[in-house]
This record gives structure tokens, sequence and C-alpha cells, in this order.
DNA sequence: AACCAGGCGCATA
DNA sequence: TATGCGCATGGT
């Protein structure tokens, strides 16, 4: 029984988890609002996706997620961390209140997590982000598990190991049409297989240190290794700059990230993110993208 | 049909 | 340190 998880009590079903009562967990809003790529909408509203070579389909019913193909076993080694079940988002968004600018972007996806994902899977999805979009990135990372990962159940295929892209030539990766990104992968991997780079050390390291690390890495700089560092290593101190956020902070937050949301400042920015991207007020607002200069 | 996309590396001042 | 440019590809 810990304080930080008061609500969350998983039933085990035969091959199904259920989550009764789930609070501060909306599957749109923390599946489709950039951070993950491997995710689709079904129909109905729920998703399915694959993470840690396991295949999960979730849907969300009258207050009640449901993790269907999820047993016990892969409930708490996977997907109660993948989640971030155990942390108290209430608590967060309480705090983040404080300040009423960030009340208003929490307000408006106020069911957004931040996913724990596999660091190798984080920094690669990262490195196909830059100079690209949301769409593309994920029908890019879908070709490149299509070609070259392990099938698993179900007909999907995990995500590729390093050890398999250190081994191809950007010629390999042509049909994965990833552009000028393919040699950043296959960098990417030649470091972390040959054990240059141990990714699974980075969440022990100084901040500054995991980001230099990373930004040996050939088409890594400091955006997509704080990329890699909040969402694969979770490291929920590293604040990521892109575009958006950088328009964002210059509109709402001109003297720096407020102090109450110092302690998490990778929530704070996945809320200013989304809410910077979709939120149609925002642009009139801030007449962000029409401003020249202050 | 241009313009842009969760940037980065490189050249230049 | 600071700016500007090209980069592969395709979405809008």
């Amino acid at each position: 029984m810990t304080l930080a998880t008061p609500l969350l009590s998983p039933v085990f079903q035969e091959n199904n988890t259920v989550l009764h009562n789930i609070c501060d967990f909306d599957l749109q809003q923390t599946l489709d609002c950039g951070q993950a790529f491997r995710w689709y909408e079904q129909p109905d509203g729920s998703f399915t996706g694959v993470a840690f070579k396991k295949v999960c389909h979730i849907s969300h019913l009258d207050n009640n997620i449901i993790l269907h193909g999820v047993n016990q076993a892969d409930f708490e080694g996977i997907w109660r961390g993948y989640f971030d079940l155990d942390r108290d988002y209430s608590q967060i968004k309480q705090q983040f209140s404080v300040n009423p600018v960030l009340a208003k972007a929490t307000a408006y996806a106020p069911g957004i997590r931040v996913l724990k994902q596999e660091p190798w899977e984080a920094l690669c999805s990262f490195i196909i982000s830059q100079n690209n979009n949301v769409k593309r990135i994920k029908g890019i990372v879908d070709r490149l598990c299509t070609t070259f990962g392990e099938p698993i159940s179900g007909g999907f295929y995990a995500f590729p190991t390093p050890e398999t892209l250190a081994r191809c030539s950007p010629e390999d990766l042509a049909p994965i049409r990833a552009g000028f990104r393919a040699r950043y992968l296959i960098d990417a991997a030649q470091r972390v297989a040959s054990g240059e780079i141990d990714l699974e050390i980075l969440h022990l390291l100084p901040l500054d240190e995991a980001r230099a690390t990373l930004m040996r890495i050939t088409g890594v700089g400091i955006k997509v290794a704080d990329c890699a560092l909040l969402y694969g290593c979770g490291r929920i101190d590293c604040f990521p700059i892109d575009v958006w956020i950088r328009r964002a902070m210059d509109c709402l937050f001109p003297d720096g990230l407020p102090d109450c949301a110092a302690d998490y400042a990778g929530i704070a920015q996945q809320y200013i993110f989304h809410y910077a991207r979709t939120c149609p007020a925002f642009s009139k607002e801030s007449n962000a993208k029409n401003r020249v200069s202050l």
C-alpha cells in the first residue's frame, strides 16, 4: 500500500487487467499527444499499441480502463510503469494550478500522463521526429518496426534492436523513408550496440552528463536528447524545448517556467505542448504565429 | 503549389 | 556565442 496510488487497485481477469475508478488518465489525450508514436486509435475509441515487445489493447468505459490481453505479470512488469500509474497526477496538477496560466493548460487536457517508454525506442522516435510531422513520424516508426523488428503475437512487431540496426547501411534503411535521419539512426544503433553508450544508466547520471552522452550521437542535439531522457528514461525534470514550447513560453511564460512546476518540468512541458499545439484559443490569445517580435 | 514539420550539423562572423 | 542554410520526404 502506497500513498502515491490510493485509488489504483487492478483487477486481474483471465486475460485482461481492469482498473476501476481510474482518474487522471484519458487515452486519447495521453496516447495521441505526440509523446509516443506506436498507438493507433480504433473506430470504437480504444487504442492498440506495442511496447516492450508486447501488444496492448486498451479501452476506457465508464470510468474503468481495461487492458485487453494483459495478464498480471505483464501489467506489473510493463504497463504499470509504462503508463506511470504509480504517480499521483491529481496532486501534481493541484500543485501546477498555483499558476493560473499553467492551470489553464492542465485543465485543457487533464487526462494526459507522461509515458515511460523504452529508452532505445524513445531515442529513435525523437531522432526521427526532427524537422518532421507527427503523421509521418508514425509512418516511419511503423515501417522501421515491420521491416526490422521481431514478429510478436497477432501480426505485430517489436521495435528493432540496436544490434539489428547497427548492421544496416543507409541503403538498407531506404524503404523506411526516413530521409536524412537514416544515418542518425545507424550511428545511434552502433554506439548503443557496441556498449559505448549505455542507455540503462542514463537515469542515474546528472542531467548534464546524461545529455552530453546522448549528444555524442550524430543527429542528437539538446532537444532530442531531452526527449529521450524525459520519455525514455523517466527524467521528468527534463524540459524539451521545441518550436511549440518556444512559442508557448514566449507568449504564456515570458519570465520562465513557474516555480510550482520545477519538480515536474517534463510533465508541465507535456501539458503546455499539447495546449499550444491543439487549443484553438491559444493562437488567438497569443497571436503566436503572426507575432514578429516583441 | 508553396510552405512547413516536436532539429541538427556545419560554415561563417 | 550567434545566426543562416541545407537536408529527405511528404502532409496540409
